[in-house]
DNA sequence: CATGAATGAGTCTTCATTCAT
DNA sequence: AATGAATGAAGACTCATTCAT
């Protein structure tokens, strides 16, 4: 009959938008990874974030923006991480052994990730191209040069520099969403070199 | 001035129990497939299989039970024809490559496959391993064996046959559901020969 | 921490679709009246027409369409009513009497639609005329034609029967409205015949 | 990937608050009008008003006050206008007809104005009668003198002065408003001697 | 058994209001 | 005093599920 206890009320802070954004992007790969696109409540992002409901939709007009954007946030962070790695080296194979490692290294460290790529196909069909693949496409070229350098120096095996790295591509989604969704527990990081080497030289003897 | 709820009302009709099942089931593949677990209606299914909801119901006690129900029903599909194509020779690595043509052939003329194996992941993770993976544990003795058998006869170059098999399967996993989602239009029954080689023989001269 | 008494559940009923309908539309024109509509809950009108919320938009798509054909249905009863009037003589003057009064015992009877015209002004701006002004304007011919009548009968004063019928308008409607906003307590049907008199000859002595 | 919320932060500005008030005034009359009460945004009103929205807020407590504040502004000014009318004459038939055509002239040349009184009905049915009505009650009694005078004189044909001045009431209210809705496009001050001419004699000849 | 009208819990989104700066 | 970022209450609408016919 009288008021109920309001509770503490969240007291206010201001901060920079850009740290505010940040925030809430970290808050929302949790809840979506975690609790999945559609069952996720928008409050218990902006619980996580520690903001308003209202601030979450200051910053993201929608849900849907909300998470794109959090998948372009990760997205950004694979790529900057892959093409960081391909410095270390002026060898092809090199540079793709290492691009390799820290693909791998990335979904090891955050293997969450991986929920956030399924989502985006589960809920967002329409769209065409999942952000994942298209980001792998712009990044492509790059990857292809590497091959195909290889090809000219005599290195590869096989002649055609497009169906190994499409293998390579292939092999790595896989084991990385493979690892994730059927709850294999050995470390991405640790197989990387098993990998490489059956990519390189096959499971058969000659 | 507005739709008046007034539909043509469907005849009943009774058929065998298992019959409606199977048109229940088939419609649901359709529809979950193309528009996905939650935007899926109901009401669609039901409208496809030219049933009633009720009816969907009475065979089908939820929709999350239905739509396991689906995905049960085309795994069962792919692992009974992986499991023809085995016998086709004596050869263990003739029955490796007859299998993994079967599972590409299957996914090649099924794309949409591909879709509710993401869709479960999407909206059942608290149900832990997806039932993809589930049915590829269940399998994976029979395969282990014929790797193994490799093995014994000396024809693996890599001395762990676990790893050679996991490698595989990452591999032929990566490839379906990349080829669906990146909207790759090369056939996946064309790429057999090729996936195989470099599986075998890996990309590099040696 | 135990389930809270969920209360007695609605009991399911059948109901031919034009009577789920029409009680629908009569909840929805005392509850928009009463409360305007922003601050109606379509539950508050779920309710009162004792069905689910659901059952409401099962039958009207939105609030908004619900409140047009709410406001249509009212405009219908108020354009028979004063169209069986004018059938009671052959004297164009008493046709036009008899419009006036059926038009006046209308809102007396119902004065709350007074409400929903002005709503309808105050919510959808943006629709252009308000369906009030757009029932208006498709009688108008008819009573056009009756004062037209008076004039060619060499009855009519002035020498404009389109000014004079726009004055019978605004004079009606501006009463009616009056009457309800102003809450004067005296009834509309006993001021017929004051109105009409003034109408008539005006209030100045000659 | 968003927008960013950073706009050109405003200067902070001192000024007068009588000037400030006034200009909070305007700005909420043309947004009141132009996207009535409910649709109206705040910020809108601020932006126009070119203040903060704290600002808004500062001058009046709630958008309730605001909207009723506007409402009054502008009644007073209809207000101040009838009455500076009446006086131009001694005769009170001279002076009833100056005060219908400054009412028509004040909704001439503000038609928006109607806007303000059909929103305050919509959207605040229970504070009672609405302003608009509270400022005629309030007026009423010299326009009743004046009606009177005219029967004293034995100029009037009908013998209830106030029945009279009721009928002009709604009349003008009628034309006012109607005018406004049904979008009609002839100007009120042009049609104010026609509307006086049949007030005064009547439509019929006798 | 079969049907589909009826139900109501669940959630995204808006925007008036507050208050730290 | 002035600002606008932050807040959270409120409500339309959907759709899985039920059950009277």
């Amino acid at each position: 009959m009288t008021d109920e206890p309001t509770g503490p009320v969240r007291k206010r802070v201001r901060k920079p938008a850009e740290q505010r954004r940040e925030e809430i992007l970290d808050a929302a790969v949790a809840v979506f990874a975690d609790q999945g696109y559609r069952a996720a409540d928008c409050q218990d992002i902006a619980d996580r974030a520690e903001v308003g409901k209202g601030t979450v939709y200051r910053y993201f007009e929608t849900k849907e923006v909300l998470f794109l954007s959090t998948l372009t946030h990760v997205m950004e962070q694979l790529k900057s991480e892959a093409e960081a790695a391909v410095t270390v080296s002026g060898d092809p194979l090199e540079k793709i052994r290492a691009g390799v490692r820290a693909y791998l290294a990335f979904f090891d460290s955050q293997p969450e990730v991986v929920e956030l790529v399924i989502q985006e196909r589960a809920e967002f069909r329409e769209r065409g191209s999942p952000l994942y693949f298209v980001y792998a496409d712009n990044e492509r070229g790059g990857w292809l040069a590497l091959v195909q350098e290889l090809a000219d120096q005599g290195r590869l095996r096989v002649g055609n520099a497009d169906a190994a790295l499409r293998m390579l591509e292939d092999l790595l989604f896989g084991t990385v969403v493979s690892s994730r969704l059927s709850m294999d527990r050995r470390g991405l990081r640790e197989r990387a070199s098993e990998i490489l080497d059956i990519f390189e030289y096959g499971v058969l003897a000659r």
